[in-house]
DNA sequence: GATGAATGAGGGTTCATTCAT
DNA sequence: TATGAATGAACCCTCATTCAT
């Protein structure tokens, strides 16, 4: 899918800008300046493509939200059996070139501002009916119907809060660690195969 | 612990404001002059009080942080067993009082500036180890040595994000929704009883 | 008189279009982003045709007093009398195309730019002087000498007022209550035949 | 009446800044930093004491209104004849302190802005129907009840259409100019005494 | 001829912060 | 102690204008 028109190219250099200067400086921080300057571009013309501040990083924060999909969809793709989807929708989001301080802080930064931006809210909301979509379809090969639901938003919250604390950079925490921890909780809640029907 | 001093009532209402506002209005939107407002006070007050609005959210911040340190506590006294220490811990974190969008949502905006806020890192960090301290002191009697850390992390983590999710509001999540996520995650994982030592 | 060149047509339309405009928003409001919007062309061709912005809207109000003046030549055209030549005057500066509250708005935006636009003012300066010069000329077989002026500027006067009253819509002006205030004046004020001469 | 608060001075001054800055630049070019240079004052004090540029000149509307008011009421506790206060209304009207290019050229850019401003509007409604009862209450002694209404509208466009005219500064336009149209008119409309009721 | 990318200046507005009272 | 006047910096955003294609 080639960007042809130099209009599209110039809006996915600045999308991406945005959601770089969001990782060094936070939202309140993130001003158009430093965005154009970081596309090395002017002021004015991120606003020339983008109606304003609000819509620049509505569409930065679903820039960022595709490449973690497609980190995810890539690897279900491999995926055979239940579980291993399962595992692949974990190491979909712990991908090490996601999975770091300034790119967790990004993420918090923009949740912090979803109570007041509906639009953000919106993706936000995408964002996590996909996630359980892709836990719900694989969990419910493995786990008796009504437990399936719990499992998924357990993982979904295991999930954000080693992001979040990634993004808070406290206690240290590295991938390895974050994979360990999901792996304990599977090992501990998920049988690898799905249960006999006698 | 009484207020002697007025001024000491002061400070106390305009930290309470601050983080009422926050509440309402998250950092960005969180002006000196509305948290004045929100006290019954004048702007220049606030700065009477506090050397700048960093220091007043950071006491914001400690603030809301001995409310919820107190809620924990006060259950972990009555408890008699390490499980039920860590069901102490769980349930004054999820404490109808705080476990509310408006109250995440303030949290949320002050992790969101944590990293570039050293003071809120610091807070945030305590608050970690107090919750890291508490969860392994009930751990240790009920799980091997070397699992005790990755159980910790797994139920700070699954309270973090499900703060997160009432935070962000997404998947109407509620108060026993998310108890019943951490119920199901210690019957699977934490004993109730110690293992016998052989 | 034919606009054969495409350059001429599309400068018409932007004139055009410019007035338009300046009905909708006024002065300050009028961009050239949305005059070339409403022409149907883009924000680049304007100043493609016009050196900037103020040259456009001299050219815009040139055009729309062009339509002024043909309307009241039309009727003068047909008057036979001097009398007659008066009420063509009027008549045509109350003519049902011109006299609505958006054109009068039209206007009153540009005559307020007149202090500062020298060329604007020039045109101006043009509209009276033809009108002074079209009273003036039906007057003098009406009036004695020395009374034509005052009456001449008098209803060049009522006639600014009126439409003034009509851009600001105050009062629930219409055209025909603005016509009746010129007969009125009319009436007792200029006889309807020349003073017989002794 | 005193103004006790220095709010109130500032306020006052601030107004007239801004009626003064119109009078130089009309609404366009009337900048708050401009206002706040001419009053001596920075721009942030500015809108320390108007909400926002619109109220600041809503307000100064006002003031000038005010102080055309005075000049009038001043005159009308003077007449004491029916015919006396016509001629109040419209001397107070052409004082030589308010009937200057300048100040018409500022009346006029607030006009122009009155179809996008409601709140001018409703100034403009007031102003134009304080005159029109002052007209009226002094007619209705002169002249046949079912004429009164006419000659008000007469003479208040007549009013209107000279100032348009000194803002314009077309044709030399001066304060005695301007007052001969007006006793022209009235001496030809209006008689100086009631008529005789038989 | 026509488009729209790009710039840069400038305006309104918000706000933390300082100060005089 | 408390108020609110005052400042100045910074931000978002708009727009006329220029240029490359």
């Amino acid at each position: 899918m080639k960007l042809t028109k130099i209009s599209e190219i110039r809006r996915k250099e600045l999308r991406q800008a945005a959601f770089e200067v969001l990782q060094l400086e936070g939202m309140a921080g993130a001003t158009l300046e430093k965005v154009a300057q970081h596309a090395g571009a002017s002021k004015g013309i991120v606003l020339h493509y983008f109606r304003n501040k609000q819509e620049l990083f509505e569409h930065a924060m679903r820039e960022a939200n595709v490449a973690l999909r497609e980190a995810v969809v890539a690897r279900l793709m491999l995926a055979k059996t239940p579980y291993e989807r399962l595992e692949a929708v974990i190491e979909g989001n712990f991908e090490e070139r996601f999975f770091r301080p300034s790119i967790c802080h990004a993420w918090l930064s923009l949740c912090a501002e979803v109570p007041r931006e509906p639009q953000l809210g919106r993706i936000q909301r995408v964002i996590h009916a996909r996630m359980r979509s892709n836990l719900m379809s694989a969990l419910k090969h493995l786990l008796p119907e009504n437990e399936c639901q719990v499992v998924a938003l357990s993982i979904t919250a295991l999930i954000d809060g080693l992001w979040l604390r990634l993004g808070l950079q406290s206690e240290g925490l590295t991938r390895e660690m974050a994979l360990a921890e999901m792996r304990d909780y599977l090992q501990h809640r998920v049988p690898k195969m799905a249960p006999s029907n006698p």
